[in-house]
DNA sequence: AGTATCTCCTGCGTGC
DNA sequence: TGCACGCAGGAGATAC
């Protein structure tokens, strides 16, 4: 399930086999994920090169001379580069090939189809699935102060706050579990009354675990694939997250469980306040 | 405006 | 062995 280290770790991953090739061909196979593939998207893309491969929050962002193509990977997607003559046959749920000059393939699989491969003009950041998009967590623009102003007055628990993409990007589920347990906060907390120490840790705790997670090259969740098609090898350790129930690693009293938001939240009562 | 809920989809684990 | 069912999850859409 990717969640911004994957997305990140699968651009750095593809990124040298692709940018600065033309596009020989898009290969749409089902067009029905999120949102339909637009149809004239091959055509449109067809003989452009590729300019540059960045991401913004968890969309990956293929940059052309003409605009960009979005490209996000849902919950399930993954993309893998095809080298030049490795005609892999092509498996079920392998929606999109992206064929490059050069021979490379690059190749999206995605079973649950929450993913989208869509086209943006210029400016790409005015386009409605970026405009809203609160800082990269990574970034300088992410810091306590930001957090703390921007929570004021807020009574939405902090965990959703802090996945709310408004707020800042790409904080998914397991990391806002992560995070908090770190930083020894609820996750039922109303934002509002976070203290300023507690935004600070907090902000800390949420760069410390992606940034450690990105190092690791993503995570061991099993339909990750990195970008050269190997398995993921994130083998960080999740102190909270699918462990309802166990000892917490601090303390050992067993983690308590909720649902918040549709969401499982997993924390320790005795260690986060 | 802020917040909570619903929704898309398929694979997997569980219980009968 | 097979079925029904619940759950997982990003984040936009919708409803208060």
């Amino acid at each position: 399930m990717p969640e911004l280290p994957e997305v990140e770790t699968t651009r750095r991953g593809i990124a040298p086999h692709i940018v600065g090739e033309k596009v020989a061909k898009l290969v749409v196979r089902n067009d029905r994920l999120r949102w339909p593939i637009p149809k004239d998207l091959a055509s449109t893309i067809k003989g452009e090169q590729l300019r540059s491969l960045t991401r913004r929050g968890k969309y990956l962002l293929l940059e052309f001379d003409a605009g960009y193509v979005l490209w996000h990977l849902g919950m399930s997607g993954s993309l893998r580069v095809l080298p030049p003559g490795q005609q892999a046959s092509v498996q079920t749920h392998e929606h999109v090939d992206l064929c490059m000059a050069n021979g490379v393939v690059l190749r999206f699989h995605d079973p649950r189809r929450f993913g989208a491969v869509l086209w943006a003009s210029h400016p790409v950041f005015e386009h409605d699935l970026l405009s809203h998009l609160g800082p990269e967590p990574l970034s300088e623009d992410f810091d306590w102060q930001y957090l703390y102003q921007k929570s004021r007055k807020r009574k939405q628990p902090i965990k959703t706050f802090v996945m709310d993409s408004k707020v800042v990007v790409g904080v998914g589920n397991i990391y806002a579990n992560e995070a908090l347990f770190a930083a020894g906060i609820r996750p039922t907390k109303p934002a509002g009354k976070l203290t300023k120490a507690q935004a600070e840790i907090l902000v800390e705790e949420i760069k410390k675990v992606l940034a450690r997670a990105i190092e690791q090259g993503g995570t061991t969740l099993k339909d990750f694939i990195g970008g050269d098609g190997k398995p993921g090898y994130f083998a960080q350790q999740l102190n909270v997250y699918g462990r309802g129930n166990e000892p917490c690693v601090n303390c050992q009293k067993p983690l308590k469980e909720i649902r918040m938001g549709n969401r499982t939240t997993v924390y320790c009562s005795q260690c986060q306040s």
